[in-house]
DNA sequence: GCAAGGTC
C-alpha cells in the first residue's frame, strides 16, 4: 500500500525529517535538485524527494496550487458564512488535487518540522500555510524565500530559512475572502433579481475582475451603437515617376466642407504641381523579437491565426505536458541563462521542418547564442521556449501552429536584426501635405526565422532620383468622400490586453475570465469580434445602480492597498472583512428596498416582450423600452442627441436634414441605435 | 451555483 504509514517510513529511510512544501511538481523537482536529493519515489503518483542539507533531512513534496478553497452551506444572501474545505470535495474539476493532499497529509503526520517553499507571493504563502495548518504544526514551520528557482537561490534560501511569513499569509487569506464575499453575494443578488422579474432561475455572476471587464466591453460597444458618421474629404493625387503613375498618400488635415474641396480643386487645376519639401533617408534597425511570455504568445496567435487567447493558453499547456515547451504561464520575456541553447537547437534540427533554419542560425551566429531578452519579468518562471523534445505523435493542426510559433520565435530571438532602408518624401500641394514612402530590405535578419510580418517593399522610390525643391507634375486627381468610423469593436484579445493594461486578473486567469462572460451569456461572438447581449447590458445597468464599486478597476486598487497594509503589519484582515461586509449589507438592503420597482428598471434596458410593466410608464417610441423621461429610452435618447449634434458637419457637405437621415440609414458605419432613430424620424415625416 | 486565484 503506497499510502501506508509504516511503508512510508521504510521508503523514506528516516524518521526525523522536515517536510518541504512546493507549489507544484516542477518546483518540487527544482528545489530537490538544488539540494542534491539522494532518493526519489512516488506516493500515488505524486513525486517525493529526499535530500540532506545543512544537517537536516528534507522531504520535498508538491502541492498543485491551492488545495483548499472557500465554501458555504448557506443558500440565501447576504451570506458571510464561509469555511475552508479541500478543493477536491467541492469542485469536480479539482479531483486531481486529492492525491496531492493525501500525500502531504501522510508526510506531514510524521514530520518534525515544515518549510513553506511555495512561490514567494501572497498566494504561495497561503498555499503552503494551509497545508501546514491542517496537517502539521505552524509552530514548527519556516519559510523559504527565493525569487527564482535557480540552484544558487534555492540553496541560499535553505541555508537561511526565515520565520513563517504570517502577514503574507493573512494578505492571501484576506484576498480570497474579499473576492468571495463580493462575488458570491452580488452574484446571488443578481440571480434573485432576475428570477423575480422573469420567473426563471439562471446562473449569473459578478466579480472584481469579470465585472469591470464586462463594463469596459459595454462602453466600447455602446459608443459604437451611438456612432454618427461624419463626412470628410481627401484628395488622391497621382504623379508621374519615370513613366509610372504613383499615388501620393494624403497626410494633411481632411477637408470638412464642400466649398473647401471646390477651392482646392481649382488651385490644382490652375497649377498642377506637387513640390518636394523634404526627403528623409533612414537606415532602420529592427532588433530581433523578445522571447515569448504568455500575453505575447496569445497576442501573436490571435494576430496571425485568429486563435483566441483562451485556446492558445490551453494548447500551450498541452504542449507543456507533452514536454515540448517550457512552462507557459509566465510573464517573463527572458530566457534562463542556464539554458543550453546549443543543445536545444541541435535537438530541434532533427525535425526536418526546422533543420535548414537551425543550420542557417548556426552559420549566422557562429554558434554564439544570445537571446534578445525583453524587459518583462516573472519571479517564478522564465520565458517560453521549446525543449527540443520531438513530438511523440503528430500534433493536431492548431497545436502545430502554436508550437511552430514558439519554435520560430525562439530561433528568431538569436538572429541578427532586420535592416531596412526607408525613404520618406514629403510633398506640398497648395498648402496640403502628402507623402511618398519607399522601403527596401537590406538584410531580412530574424525575419527569415519568424516570417509573420509583411514588409511591403517599394524599391522604385528608393532607386528613383528625387531631390528637394523638385516640382512634380500632377497627372490626375480624385476627390474621395469618407465617413468617420466608430472605434473598432472589442475582441477577446483586446479585452485581455485591456485587463493587462489596468492590471486586473493574472496571467493564468484573464483568458478564462473572459470566457466566463461568454458562458453567462453577457457577451457573444460576432464573426471575429465581440458583441454584448441585452443580458450583458442589464447586468452592467443593475451593478451600476446597486453595486457600482464592482464595475470599476478601482476596487482592485483598493484591495491591493489594503493587502499591502496587512503585509506591512498595519492592518488586520478581520477589520477589512468587517468593513467589506458593511458595504455589502448597505448595497443589498438598498437594492431590496427598491426591488418593488425592479421590473420597471429592468425594462429600461431590456425590450419587454409580453411582460406586464404597468400602464403608468412611458415607452420608447423606437423600441418599447421604458423611458426615464421623454419619449425615448436611455439608448435611443443618446443616439438622437448625437444625430442633432452632428448635423452641422453634414450641412457643410450640402445635406438637408432628410437627405442626412437617409444617408445615415444607408451607411455601414452608422451605429445601431443611431440607425434606428434615423429610420423612426424618416417614418414620422411621411 | 455564485469569485479569483493557484495548477494538472
Amino acid at each position: 500500500m503506497p499510502g501506508d504509514s509504516n511503508s512510508l517510513i521504510n521508503r523514506l529511510g528516516v524518521r526525523d525529517y522536515i517536510l518541504v512544501i512546493a507549489e507544484k511538481p516542477r518546483a518540487a523537482q527544482k528545489i530537490a535538485e538544488a539540494l542534491y536529493p539522494y532518493k526519489r519515489f512516488r506516493i500515488n503518483g505524486v513525486p517525493i524527494y529526499v535530500a540532506r542539507w545543512g544537517g537536516s533531512v528534507y522531504v520535498i513534496a508538491p502541492a498543485a496550487g491551492h488545495l483548499f478553497t472557500l465554501d458555504t452551506e448557506d443558500e440565501g444572501y447576504p451570506t458571510f458564512n464561509f469555511k475552508w474545505v479541500p478543493r477536491y470535495i467541492v469542485d469536480r474539476d479539482a479531483r486531481f488535487t486529492k492525491k496531492f493532499l493525501d500525500a502531504l497529509k501522510l508526510l506531514a503526520k510524521h514530520a518534525q518540522g515544515f518549510v513553506n517553499a511555495c512561490d514567494y507571493d501572497i498566494e504561495g504563502s497561503l498555499i503552503g500555510f494551509m497545508i501546514i495548518k491542517y496537517f502539521g504544526d505552524i509552530r514548527k514551520a519556516k519559510r523559504a524565500k527565493f525569487s527564482s528557482l535557480t540552484p544558487q537561490e534555492v540553496r541560499k534560501a535553505f541555508s537561511n530559512l526565515n520565520e513563517l511569513d504570517l502577514n503574507m499569509v493573512e494578505a492571501g487569506y484576506c484576498r480570497h475572502i474579499l473576492d468571495w464575499l463580493w462575488g458570491i453575494n452580488i452574484s446571488r443578488m443578481l440571480m434573485d433579481f432576475y428570477e423575480r422579474v422573469f420567473m426563471k432561475r439562471i446562473v449569473l455572476s459578478a466579480g472584481r475582475v469579470q465585472s469591470p471587464t464586462l463594463a469596459h466591453a459595454v462602453d466600447i460597444i455602446l459608443s459604437r451603437r451611438w456612432h454618427v458618421p461624419v463626412p470628410y474629404a481627401t484628395i488622391d493625387i497621382f504623379i508621374d515617376l519615370d513613366g509610372n503613375l504613383v499615388k501620393l498618400d494624403y497626410v494633411g488635415e481632411p477637408l470638412t466642407s464642400l466649398s473647401d474641396v471646390k477651392n482646392y480643386i481649382e488651385k490644382i487645376k490652375r497649377a498642377p504641381y506637387a513640390v518636394v519639401e523634404s526627403i528623409k533617408k533612414e537606415y532602420k534597425i529592427v532588433e530581433s523579437p523578445h522571447p515569448f511570455n504568455l500575453p505575447d504568445l496569445q497576442s501573436e496567435a490571435y494576430r496571425i491565426y485568429k486563435i483566441s487567447p483562451y485556446t492558445t493558453q490551453h494548447i500551450a499547456e498541452d504542449l507543456y505536458l507533452e514536454a515540448l515547451i517550457s512552462y507557459p504561464r509566465t510573464n517573463s520575456q527572458k530566457l534562463p541563462s542556464t539554458l543550453n541553447n546549443q543543445e536545444v537547437l541541435e535537438a530541434l534540427a532533427k525535425n526536418p521542418k526546422y533543420s535548414e533554419l537551425v543550420k542557417k542560425l548556426f552559420t549566422e551566429t557562429k554558434g554564439f547564442f544570445k537571446p534578445n531578452n525583453g524587459p518583462a519579468d516573472d519571479p517564478a518562471h522564465p520565458a517560453i521556449y521549446p525543449t527540443g523534445e520531438a513530438p511523440r505523435t503528430r500534433l493536431k493542426p492548431l497545436h502545430e501552429k502554436i508550437y511552430d510559433l514558439i519554435v520560430r520565435r525562439y530561433l528568431a530571438t538569436f538572429a541578427k536584426p532586420l535592416r531596412l532602408l526607408e525613404l520618406k518624401v514629403t510633398l506640398n500641394v497648395h498648402g496640403l501635405q502628402y507623402s511618398l514612402s519607399g522601403v527596401k530590405i537590406l538584410d531580412p535578419g530574424w525575419l527569415k526565422y519568424y516570417p509573420f510580418y509583411s514588409v511591403s517593399e517599394n524599391t522604385n522610390l528608393v532607386d528613383y532620383d528625387i531631390r528637394e525643391g523638385m516640382k512634380l507634375q500632377i497627372k490626375n486627381y480624385k476627390v474621395r468622400t469618407k465617413y468617420t468610423k466608430p472605434e473598432p469593436p472589442p475582441s477577446r484579445i483586446s479585452l485581455l490586453k485591456w485587463m493587462e493594461s489596468v492590471n486586473i486578473g493574472t496571467e493564468a486567469t484573464r483568458a478564462e475570465i473572459i470566457e466566463v462572460l461568454f458562458r453567462r451569456g453577457y457577451l457573444k461572438s460576432r464573426s471575429r469580434s465581440v458583441d454584448v447581449t441585452d443580458l450583458g447590458l442589464l447586468i452592467v445597468f443593475l451593478l451600476k445602480k446597486f453595486a457600482e464599486d464592482l464595475l470599476s478597476v478601482e476596487l482592485t486598487r483598493r484591495f491591493e492597498e489594503k493587502l499591502k497594509l496587512i503585509i506591512y503589519g498595519k492592518a488586520r484582515c478581520n477589520d477589512i472583512i468587517e468593513e467589506a461586509k458593511k458595504v455589502l449589507v448597505i448595497y443589498i438592503n438598498n437594492a431590496l428596498r427598491e426591488s418593488h420597482r425592479l421590473s420597471e428598471e429592468v425594462f429600461k434596458v431590456i425590450q419587454p416582450q409580453n411582460q406586464d410593466i404597468g400602464v403608468s410608464h412611458k415607452k420608447c417610441k423606437v423600441c418599447g423600452r421604458v423611458t426615464e423621461s421623454g419619449d425615448l429610452c436611455i439608448f435611443h435618447k443618446v443616439a438622437y442627441e448625437n444625430i442633432v449634434k452632428s448635423y452641422e458637419r453634414w450641412k457643410a457637405f450640402g445635406y438637408s436634414w432628410s437627405t442626412y437621415l437617409q444617408k445615415l440609414v444607408k451607411l455601414r458605419s452608422t451605429g445601431q441605435y443611431v440607425r434606428e432613430v434615423a429610420e423612426m424620424l424618416l417614418k414620422e415625416k411621411v
